[in-house]
DNA sequence: AAAGCCCCTGCAAACGTTTGCGAAAATGTT
DNA sequence: AACATTTTCGCAAACGTTTGCAGGGGCTTT
């Protein structure tokens, strides 16, 4: 590694390393001339600084970290690029570390990330997280924990997500609003709080919930077949109700398959990231839950605690009803 | 930050930094019983080694960097979850920038990998990146750099993309075998290098040009509406080939909303990630361009390389067809 | 001319590790 | 009992930077 280091400069300016190091960052103690010199020589010398070497001096790294299930995957990669937009800009970096929705490597990447000092963790747990030990140490190190969409029921901890249960609402709204009596309503893994919260929202809400049906899908290859073994036969629901992206395309794929017609035939709502919605035709009504959002509000109360907010709050991101064709 | 140090535990302990040090890593130099004690200590007081120090003294920290266009992308959120799965089995990091593909955004990331001495950077370029000297001066610090996907016109680098002329070729076999003649073929961004071998390559294979249409979509949109003109009269195309996952989505929108049948009215083919074409009924078949080998591939030329592998090298991942029922 | 003051620069410690080398303590060998 | 050997440990330098402090030189002020 043929690196050129402040000692390399100021051996060859004949100045100490101190000089140098004052030199690059115009501190008012330095001379114009040596100023000029040492730049020009850093420039030609091409003097990039030590990033590790700082961090461990001014013991400030300005690295966040994130803990997602998956990177490749409609909602955590819009939260991710939220999160490294805004972080660029404010001169920090990330560190993403992929858990695979799995506890142990979670807790692996925690570990990770406290070993590299970061300065704060957006963490999106497991559904098998039970040990909120390795997130207790970290805050222990002062390191600011920001949670975010799959929450925890822990207590005194700052828990950022979609408005889970006024999404769920809204939608349940829209459909009462049309009239819908018999809704198909699929939601996900039933032991998610998210899952729960959405799921109650959405019977308080729905005027007719006696002639709805609430069922469970762990994955779109669920979603597509449950939906088809409820729409394959007569009487069809008016409508169906998606909880996610996930099982909106599970059941869009049924749908398609079934050849019933949106809205004519069968009506479909769902909460959503919104790319999926347009991708078909008619566009697919939803509420909008948007992990972009997510990102900026989370990278903004990690902001804030950083720079000593303790408060620990319970944040949502407002969501709004895009209208498509299909209800 | 009440972080437990060496140097805690060696005056706590009574020994020396650098026995407490060997200790913690197994030293053969050190008895078992203060192995034992240091390791006691060290557990208790959650001793965490600063990454930051070892990566300074040793020089080698162990993290890769990544330059790619957008995270939020079908495409490279999945090579980006390859590498990352890899890396952390390697006991390697990964520091992920977005260029948005902004030419200055990408020379700003790159400096800030330099100066975090990454050992190893993947770089997707932009479209409009002309200045390579970024690249270079990673080169001669003797970083590895590893273009993929988007690769330049450069030489004696390390290239590694999907095969873009065989997959787009055996997309034509296929439409040939099948007996096509008339086909709609939808292209993305001419001026994109990646394009053009895709488009030469079906072109050179296809068994009946004359009958082919040619033609570009920049967007999701430009190959829906695209697509619309072209299949909303008679006589229909017999078949439509989309060389990307984007203009597929565009495409069948289109299809969708023409209310025309698969493979019945239309047939369609596709250049995919692979997570596209499932999402419809019947399975839209297609040739897979997989971003996750993209990465497996990419990262073990890395490793090579880091290893002293020098030879420049360009390589592609194989491709194959993928039949669903759409032809 | 002595004292005071401002400019500029260098010294040295510190951040938390790793590691070559030397030395003390323990053990084995004549 | 003297010596050789092994085991176990500590010293100190090094990685590249930042920063408090002190000090030398030139200037102005009484």
């Amino acid at each position: 590694m043929n690196t050129t280091t402040l000692k390399k400069i100021s051996e060859v300016l004949g100045i100490s390393i101190s000089t140098a190091s004052r030199a690059l960052k115009n501190h008012p103690d330095i001379s114009e001339k040596t100023k000029a010199k040492v730049i020009e020589l850093a420039q030609t010398l091409d003097y990039e600084p030590n990033a590790n070497a700082i961090h461990l001096r001014t013991n400030n790294n300005r690295l966040l970290g994130i803990v997602v299930p998956s990177i490749s995957n409609f909602f955590y990669d819009a939260f991710i690029a939220a999160i490294e937009e805004e972080a660029r800009q404010q001169g920090y970096s990330v560190m993403i570390l992929q858990s695979g929705d799995n506890a142990e490597v979670e807790a692996n990447n925690l570990k990770l990330l406290r070993q590299n000092r970061v300065c704060g963790v957006f963490a999106c747990i497991t559904p098998t997280t039970t040990q909120m030990q390795p997130f207790e140490k970290l805050l222990a190190m002062q390191i600011p924990v920001v949670f975010f969409d799959k929450v925890p029921d822990y207590a005194n901890c700052i828990r950022i997500s979609i408005a889970d249960a006024e999404a769920a609402s809204m939608a349940a709204t829209a459909l009462n609003e049309a009239g819908i009596k018999k809704v198909l309503a699929i939601f996900g893994n039933p032991a998610m709080s998210i899952t729960k919260k959405r799921m109650q929202a959405f019977s308080n809400t729905i005027q007719f919930p006696k002639s709805c049906r609430l069922i469970h899908a762990h994955s779109f290859y669920e979603a597509y077949t449950l939906t088809k073994t409820h729409c394959s036969h007569k009487p069809l629901p008016e409508a169906v109700f998606c909880m996610s992206d996930e099982i909106l395309t599970g059941t869009m794929k049924a749908i398609l398959e079934l050849g019933l017609q949106i809205p004519k035939q069968i009506k479909v709502i769902a909460l959503s990231n919104g790319f999926f919605p347009q991708l078909y035709y008619p566009i697919i009504t939803y509420v909008e839950t948007s992990g972009y959002q997510l990102g900026k509000l989370s990278f903004h109360k990690m902001m804030a605690c950083i720079n000593g907010d303790r408060t620990s709050t319970e944040l949502t991101v407002p969501c709004s009803i895009i209208k498509g064709g299909s209800l």
